[in-house]
DNA sequence: ACACAAAGTTCGCGTC
DNA sequence: GACGCGAACTTTGTGT
């Protein structure tokens, strides 16, 4: 019925089926999480502090200290450049 | 030195830090099941199987079938009137 | 003052706040575009057609129609496979 | 043929293609605008400009200097409270 | 609070 | 093999 476009033999359908469940399974554990830290977040709001700063923390906290020091380095000579100094 | 932005107090550093880390543990459980989900599309395609049709599906099946049904209706409505009959 | 990660040169400063103001005024130009847009949907929609649909007819006629079939004709046998022969 | 979902009238295909060909000609538009701002940046990178600072640049001046001012000092203080003072 | 819309990020692909 | 390009997904912000 389907020849060519799939990996033939019978069990073809049950294959896709079962590669979709696998996905659908772990898509929802994946969203637990997901929901877990919007949680944290709207708990530190609630308790006063910035939820922009800290996103911005962990981003940071997740990259390279050298590398973060040199994209700073950088990107201070152009602030100058362009007269944005209080952002130095 | 700081007062103002944060809910005072001088354990604020330290509530700081534990929600960051909070999130960053649950950030690494999602990508646990984030990886799971690639390496699923990986195998799927490594034994001939069409990832985007996967993805579709089930992007389709996470979405009522009654709306599904309603949205499908009028996209053809839409389709026909610019003549792309063939994708009806 | 800034040797190293620029092209030297005393008017480098010069050459920076120029790029920038060449991209602003261009990202400008793209933003009034961006809200013709948004206008054309917002009107459409007041006339009461279906602003999901049109976005999606815009995104399909913008790729090839050939390539559109097949993708269609494989995607069918996947919703079949999972039992949504509704979608066809 | 198609009432109900649609804003009925014998014209009504008519004013749906109408929609979709504005919005075309204007998604063409912008794209003009923005393939000339990647050409900015390929030119600004070819001049030996750091394009991830240039682009640093353009989102910043983008917004309110006193908001600005005020985001970075909070920053400051998350960042301090973590011991990225590295990053001030 | 919910959905819609916008932005940012990531991933896969084609090119050089 | 790397780089840039374009598409897709995720996440964030907003408006109802």
């Amino acid at each position: 019925m389907t020849e060519d476009t799939l990996p033939v033999g019978g069990n073809a359908k049950e294959r896709i089926k079962a590669f979709i469940e696998r996905v659908e399974n772990l898509t929802a554990e994946k969203k637990t999480f997901a929901d877990d830290i919007k949680e944290v977040y709207a708990e530190a709001k609630s308790s006063g502090f910035d939820v922009r700063a800290l996103r911005e923390c962990v981003k940071l906290r997740a990259k390279d200290a050298e590398k973060l020091k040199n994209e700073k380095a950088i990107l201070d000579i152009y602030l100058n450049a362009i007269g944005m100094d209080f952002l130095l």
